[in-house]
DNA sequence: GCAAATTAATGATTTATTCAAG
DNA sequence: CTTGAATAAATCATTAATTTGC
């Protein structure tokens, strides 16, 4: 069970109970500090790299849009089919469906979540508004997603951070730790919070 | 003239002829380490990133293709245009020029650089096998172009590394340096290196 | 039951497209 | 208009489900 020389990570499913979490919370594109965090938090269920929790994001977000386009592609030329044939479906309930809710995702596509992350920051963000100064932040990064506050002191590249560090950061009582009063139980409602724009944070 | 605050880099004279130097002689996609490399170099005529280094290459190599596909694209409704009204172009000089040449980077587009190198590497590789070991790496790696070499060591994530480590790296005769016996005055002919298969690295 | 064969999911990369600074 | 930066789409590749024949 143990993956020993696996090539590739396979999430646990704990892991995978909160990713999905989160995302059901509305995380699409999480920011490099967000990750460095749910990665830390993760990897008390096993072994885990940011780049993992980056490329789940990508794969869930991008596939999710994909089944949801093809739903709709579907509907699309049933829909012209009938109507084709002359034949208005003034009753067709699965098509009403599609119809009235449109994608449910797509407002939060581009948003930024670092404010509306009640769940996730809850512990409070005013006293830690300089988290990662101390820390040596992990930014983990794979297609470059620093956040402009990181890049100040990210002056000149990233290099590898050795993996006690992220072990001793979960036995010290980090901030990290309190971000995650998740109950990984409740997984059916749908996104809840409120997309905000990311454009009140200073650039 | 110094970008004090300024958001975006631009390259300097000397760092965009290294950059043209390096991909004509057939870089399009380098490794974690060669950007590390590349940048470190680049640093000593300007400030710059690994991501920088990175994006450039990105972008380089995509804009050569679209230009590419453009002036295909142009010339093949030209011929069909003419095709149409029964003209046979057959002195049509701007045409043969493409349909002789062909795309001229379009198979080295997935190849991994890493052995092919002659410029890159010409200082000898036997006595730098483990280079990264002892430096720290730089793992930049924008959209996570960590190689599975260096995976082995970077098992959580990375983190920052200021400025001063690669500066340094500057100060120190590093092996890194004579890695650039660049004369970056020839920017004419075309790509020269032979292809190989990455397949050979051990993964 | 149980492996070999086949298919479906999904982690990881690369390429295309878009945004925006200058 | 050029081009650095970022994101989305397409693709590759490996692992897990599952089917199938024994």
């Amino acid at each position: 069970m143990s993956p020993t020389g696996s090539s590739r990570w396979s999430p646990t499913t704990e892991q995978l109970m909160i990713l999905e979490e989160l995302y059901k919370s509305g995380f699409r594109t999480p920011s490099a500090s967000q990750i460095q965090q749910i990665t830390t938090h993760l990897s008390f269920y096993g072994r885990i790299e940011g780049k993992n929790v980056f490329y789940w994001f990508q794969n869930h977000k991008a596939r999710d849009r994909q089944k949801l386009r093809r739903k709709l592609n579907k509907q699309l030329q049933l829909q012209q089919q009938l109507q084709f044939q002359h034949y208005q479906p003034n009753q067709d309930i699965s098509n009403n469906f599609v119809a009235n809710f449109g994608y449910p995702y797509a407002s939060t596509t581009n948003i930024s979540l670092f404010n509306s992350s009640s769940l996730f920051f809850q512990g409070g963000d005013a006293n830690i508004s300089e988290r990662g100064m101390n820390c040596k932040w992990g930014v983990y990064n794979p297609q470059c997603l620093v956040e402009k506050k990181d890049m100040t002191f990210c002056n000149y590249g990233w290099t590898l951070m050795d993996a006690n560090q992220q072990s001793s950061c979960c036995t010290k009582p980090l901030k990290t730790l309190d971000l995650f009063p998740l109950t990984t139980t409740r997984i059916k409602e749908d996104c809840t919070t409120t997309p905000h724009q990311p454009s009140s944070c200073d650039i």
